[in-house]
DNA sequence: TTAAAGTGCAACCAATGGGTTGCACAACGC
DNA sequence: GCGTTGTGCAACCCATTGGTTGCACTTTAA
């Protein structure tokens, strides 16, 4: 795996890592687009908190903002969940095949 | 989702939120287990460093420590991999359905 | 046309993160 | 026994995070 691939995926988790942000992606998920101020309507921290989480998570290119008119819509970037999703199965993979290479190690040893 | 869940799933994503972790978490997904020092032989970090971070994939449950003799191996913990993943799964499926629910709006209006 | 709703800085703050160094302690090989 | 290898604190440092407040600006609706 590239370093740059590396880096975009660190970038994907550490967006993902924050428990505000984290519940932002879940209600963006659920609920389609929504404004910062909608975001926050709920949320136990100031709409500020939340614009700097939306800046934060489309720097990772999980978000993607379109202004309509005076409000500006967040929208999911699903093909950016998908890559780490792709990222994980490729550890797991890896993972495996470890496991593999050690049984057959032990059951067939020279 | 619990809250429960979600703030476990903050931690993983967190614990592969950095780059050093997240390149400690590649060698044990392909090398199988290894110790702190055998993981900071090729790392731009020193030892300490490296013992931190396998802490914090400690914390998340993504790694497990095992002593042998005077050394301790971590081993990858994939089923928190596949957590993960089902998470990820889940905010992408809710994303579909919204845009299908959207479809059906703008296709079929009352 | 004016008030309200929504966004966009900027400054500021406390807490945490990632990293280092230094030293003490345990276990192995010779 | 003794040096070597590996681990385990602890203290310390600087940068970044997550959060706040205050104010200015734009768009909308009455």
């Amino acid at each position: 795996m590239s370093k740059a691939a590396e880096r975009a995926a660190a970038r994907v988790f550490f967006a993902l890592g924050d428990g505000t942000r984290l519940t932002v992606v879940q209600k963006l998920g659920a609920g389609g687009a929504l404004s910062a101020t909608a975001l926050s309507d709920g949320a136990k921290v100031s709409r500020q908190a939340i614009v700097k989480h939306l800046r934060v998570l489309e720097g990772a290119g999980l978000v993607t903002p379109a202004r309509r008119g005076r409000e500006v819509l967040y929208a999911l970037e699903p093909r950016r969940l998908t890559e780490a999703r792709v990222f994980l199965d490729g550890v797991s993979a890896g993972w495996d095949r470890a496991l593999e290479r050690l049984r057959l190690l032990v059951e067939e040893p020279e």
